[in-house]
DNA sequence: ATGAAAGCGCTAACAA
DNA sequence: TTGTTAGCGCTTTCAT
């Protein structure tokens, strides 16, 4: 049986108020000794409010409630460890936590399998990271809740934070060449996000990053009066044999001297093949990869393009306060910066 | 403002508690008639039932909370897809919900940055997800909050639940053995987790996982009357060219047909030394390594050694459900068989 | 089959 | 400085 403020203004002597206030944010009321005796029994007894007592009386939980999808391939969870930190982070400066919602797209699509979390009112809002396109049943789910939402990790008209891919793709290109680099190439081999296609594709299109990488890196190349060179699943490899794929790319003509890496799945195939080819990074080939924080990847530690997550955590949290304070409050999409850029596999092209 | 039985009790002149055994689960209570009406205004206004007033009533929260380590230094959660899984749907199946509490090691050593969930009293039980050795602050902690707690992925004297990589990686070698290979050898070149060592190390000690497959896999190899060929970090190599590691592996005399790779780390240096060599996958050499699904690593579709992820959410959820029933009762520590083991880099050995 | 009354744990008025 | 009263939304008696 849990302790309650009942129970130690018995133990006490004082009234049930006099207990909550010492207890909670009215302490600074009472007598030295009132707060003394109080908050000794609360701690020998072993007090802990009730967060629910509370939420019910103040008309807010507290809470926001992080909605994911189910992707049964993925080894590990699409949460990137920083925006769990962002969001918690963020939250906790306000006193608030975390909830989590998973759900599968059947669950979607019947009706009465929806999760808990959005089927009852435990939240004060919603984060939503959804990272293919959003099926239709759940942006109603989502709008039937009548809760503020704030959706992550996608582009969309309103109310949503995203890493900036464009602009970032666009500097490290840039940077690359700064550096003297001519023969750039972007690297995208992972089918499963699906094909590359335009927006008028069927759901689920793929994340708006493979786009936008893309873009970003062709618009710096174009600038520089450079051709861009996209080895893309496809639009050139039929065949998912990765390590093949890059040796080609090494191996052909026109060898690049830096590869921009879609993610880190691309490094594990490319590093492989520069060893079997013999090339030595980053002297004679500099790499470098969109991932969220640097790895070792097969005794290297990769260049990366840093995929600010905990920023957007962060910045998630804040547009959802806002929009809990005001529920009619639309907010603009916030494309996030990228970090600093590191760049330990990445070097000048030899002379 | 969200709708309550209240005011639909108003709309539809019928009585609070009407209403709300209509919602709730005395609907046979009432007739057709009364039963229509209620439900159809509810839809209409867009209820939800509130439920912090429902926990208050009836005592307990339906809610369990996980409470993670925090590492600065891994990319992805260490929470695979498949815990959550495991515990969303076994907690679903009662109604409950999850909860998400992060620590970092710095917040448990300083009293009073103690995470929300863990001050406050808002879950019926714990599941702790601690992958280093648990901190005494912690273990204090959990222990004053007076909620009964499952502990995962690690091995206690008590209430916890983990993959029983002893006897995987035992099994995972015989299987080895039977399909003809002799040279096995076992590779885990992964520093992070610690050095190997022994229990009375210093925290933070390695995972569990670490010593048990090393000595699973030993022990299949003596019982055949081999010897164990372990290439580990802090054993054989000092520095972290895990490449040249494995060349030196693939290259050495003696070399293994076999190789059993403690985790998806070791298997992109593996897969790319062995190209390097010209080693033919799985002809000349076959590799399997310990993880949670089957991934595609440079190209290959690796065989793996299945951490059973969802049971171990399943089980501890259930562990957990039954000390909530009977908050003394002391569980014994649950080994969780591995599942399946699938093998697409694994065949026998070349004659 | 339905409603009246009471109460869960906490907090916010207000009174003393 | 402290206690009294009332009420958040819901559920559970127990009458009617």
């Amino acid at each position: 049986m849990p302790v309650t403020i009942r129970e130690i203004a018995a133990a006490t002597g004082m009234s049930i108020p006099t207990v909550g206030n010492v207890l909670g944010r009215a302490a600074h009321r009472y007598s030295e000794r009132t707060r003394q005796r109080v908050l000794q029994a609360a701690a020998e007894m072993g007090y802990m409010p009730n967060s629910s007592a509370r939420a019910i009386r103040q008309g807010r939980f507290d809470c926001a409630a992080l909605v994911l999808s189910r992707s049964k391939q993925q080894t590990h969870s699409y949460i990137p460890n920083g925006l769990l930190d962002g969001l918690d982070q963020a939250l906790a400066a306000d006193g608030m936590h975390l909830t989590i919602a998973r759900l599968s797209d059947e669950e979607l699509t019947s009706r009465d399998v929806v999760p808990k979390v959005l089927r009852e009112h435990m939240a004060d809002g919603l984060i939503v990271n959804y990272t293919h396109e959003i099926p239709p049943a759940m942006l109603e789910l989502i709008r039937a809740h009548h809760t503020p939402a704030v959706w992550v990790n996608n582009k969309l008209d309103a109310d949503c934070v995203y890493p900036d891919d464009l602009a970032a793709a666009s500097s490290a290109t840039q940077r690359l060449l700064a550096m003297g680099h001519q023969r750039i190439a972007l690297l995208h081999l992972n089918a499963r996000l699906g094909r590359i296609g335009t927006l008028q594709d069927n759901w689920p299109r793929m994340h708006y990053s493979v786009h936008d990488r893309a873009a970003g890196y062709s618009e710096a190349m174009t600038a520089a009066g450079l051709k861009p060179r996209i080895l893309s699943h496809g639009q050139f490899i039929e065949e998912p044999d990765q390590i093949d794929a890059c040796l080609g790319l090494l191996r052909g003509p026109e060898r690049p001297t830096a590869v921009l890496a879609y993610s880190e799945n691309e490094v594990h195939a490319l590093l492989c093949a520069a060893r079997v080819v013999g090339l030595e990074i980053p002297r004679e080939l500099s790499v470098a990869a969109f991932m969220p924080a640097t790895g070792w990847i097969a005794g290297y530690q990769v260049g990366i393009v840093a995929v600010p997550t905990v920023e957007v955590g962060d910045r998630a949290v804040r547009m959802l306060k806002q929009k809990i304070k005001l529920p009619a409050k639309v907010c603009k999409p916030e494309p996030v910066a990228y970090g600093l850029v590191s760049y330990r596999t990445v070097a000048g092209p030899a002379a």
